[in-house]
DNA sequence: CTGAAAGCGCTTACAG
DNA sequence: CTGAAAGCGCTTACAG
């Protein structure tokens, strides 16, 4: 049906060998001969069958993404640039959902997911270092945006607490001392969450501010769970004049629950939040927030991973990568 | 390395054809066969290898998504529900983002990108349905979001015009007369802008209420185009008491405009989408808009691109979907 | 109900 | 610089 190397190799007069030369750009190929081949590719208007490639070269030339959820916000920015690094560099992406389920996870690290991809952009959210180690395998795999201290694994993160620590600075010096932090995740084993509360409480030891418990409310990272949360403290009688939302999803959550309840922002509560998506921008008070180097991110993790696999990045160990982070200071928490 | 079908065949004595059978759900297997074969598998460990699968079968069981650009908040929402959609019928989903390049748009039709799936889901932007019918070939094709009123095609959209007309007509019932849409695309040879622009006429024209080109402003979809819309407009000394913008993401970067430069919404001006993104809800204020079924649309265009590569939609013009609407009201457009 | 053989369309050693 | 052959791991007619 479709046309093959076969054909092309017919009508140029040569063998598949030859046609297969000149489609991997071997280097030694007499001008003339990849000129007759090169126009019958183009007269036969042949394309390689890359199921076929695969199978043979054992490459897809596909990487995977496995993240919770491709409606969020910052990952739905974070795959569009990723996908764009991957296809600079001739590679396709195949996004994998996990919704936060441990399983799903694991099965992403060793199914036929990993199997169709050449290898791995991972951000665990469910499960640990050993749960990964465990099913390593030989394609490599590159750890996203989380802080598995490991020195196993490729890792491509950002300066999670040191970034929080900066922003709740930022929130004690103009004023603030009780500051709410909500989108805390006490379940899970290895997240920004954590990291980025150990920022926040950091910041408070610094300022000599006591941490009280009751200001931190754990939930997930949309913005309806930021919108509940700041319910639960006003309604629980928690007194605030700041909130801390751990990505920008729950702060704006947040955000729309104050002025819904008649709380100027940031008159009597500052409202700040993490990841400077689009929408932080947008927002009305804008939103303060943390920029954490996305492009870099995007650039260097899908740079790492390709050098893995083409065997030019060929280190023992994990390289480690942090991307620099910029405090974006707006209306919300100015 | 990898366990092959050879193994386990070997594993359970009997042939490469009957674990392929088992394998493949054949009915007619004895069960002390089948037992001893999926026992195999199980010590073993063996996983089928599905590139060898879709070289053999002709199929690989991906869907592909073409759309200009994850990182909207529309396309990342509405692509995350189809590939929850697509999961569930045993399909994954590889996305390429057009970038509302006509050139990606036509590779995609016909190049490495649709031989590696086994149908399309395909949101022309740039190209016209003369140039996607010359490419169609011989896999399924569906047509989503967008209008090309050619019954050669299977498509899934959404009411455009007449959700278009129900909001405006909702704007002029409150009492606004000159109502601004931006987004318009001039250049758009097939898109929901057009059609979303007919209704807001159609409704003018019901009520009684000129049209005026003054009112209409041409930009991309983006939060930043829509901001700089109204920026304009406010500067060009353009008279408008409400703001229609054809997307989500344009009427938010409006809504932020007009409150940066202390116009009241909705005293002063009204404003108002077209998505329902979760975004929407959580503005401040909450962003009156049209909720086009998302889930519907997800739903229905996964179901019928897999019939028809499953062969159980078989009519021979296009299949025509037309998701239902829903006005959101809320508070920028009371 | 099961087996032996062919073949999907490539790439990869191996020769020459 | 180029060719003939093998083989990646499956599924698919074809027999029996």
């Amino acid at each position: 049906m479709a046309v093959t190397m076969n054909d092309v190799a017919r009508a140029a007069g040569v063998s598949l060998k030859t046609v297969s030369n000149v489609l991997n750009d071997y280097e030694f190929i007499r001008p003339a001969t990849k000129q007759r081949v090169q126009d019958a590719i183009a007269e036969l208007g042949y394309e390689a069958n890359l199921t076929a490639r695969s199978l043979r070269s054992g490459k897809s030339k596909m990487l995977g993404l496995v993240l919770s959820d491709l409606s969020a916000p910052y990952y739905a920015e974070l795959a569009s640039r990723l996908m764009k690094a991957a296809s600079r560099r001739g590679y396709r992406v195949l996004v994998e959902q996990s919704d936060a389920v441990a399983d799903v996870e694991l099965n992403a690290l060793q199914g036929p997911f990993r199997q169709l991809t050449d290898g791995l952009l991972f951000t665990p959210l469910m499960i640990d270092a050993d749960a990964i180690a465990a099913r390593l395998g030989r394609k490599p795999l590159v750890l996203l945006g989380e802080h598995i201290l490991d020195s196993r694994f490729d890792l491509v993160t950002m300066k999670n607490e040191e970034a929080a620590a900066a922003l709740t600075a930022r929130l004690l010096s103009g004023g603030r001392r009780r500051i709410a932090v909500i989108g805390a995740h006490s379940g899970e084993s290895a997240g920004s969450a954590g990291l980025r509360l150990n920022g926040y409480r950091k910041a408070l030891d610094q300022a000599g501010v006591p941490f009280d418990p009751a200001l931190v409310a754990p939930c997930q990272w949309r913005r309806d769970n930021g919108a509940a949360a700041v319910a639960g403290l006003l309604e629980g009688g928690v007194e605030f004049d700041a909130v801390f939302g751990l990505n920008d999803a729950l702060a704006l959550g947040a955000l729309h629950e104050l002025l819904i309840r008649g709380v100027r922002v940031p008159r009597e509560v500052a409202v700040a939040g993490f990841d400077d998506i689009d929408e932080a921008r947008f927002a009305s008070p804008s939103l303060t927030t943390v920029a954490p180097g996305m492009e870099e991110i995007a650039e260097r993790s899908i740079g790492l991973l390709v050098d893995r696999i083409e065997g030019r990045e060929t280190s023992g160990g994990g390289v480690q990568v942090e991307a620099g982070f910029l405090l974006q200071v707006r209306e919300s928490a100015p």
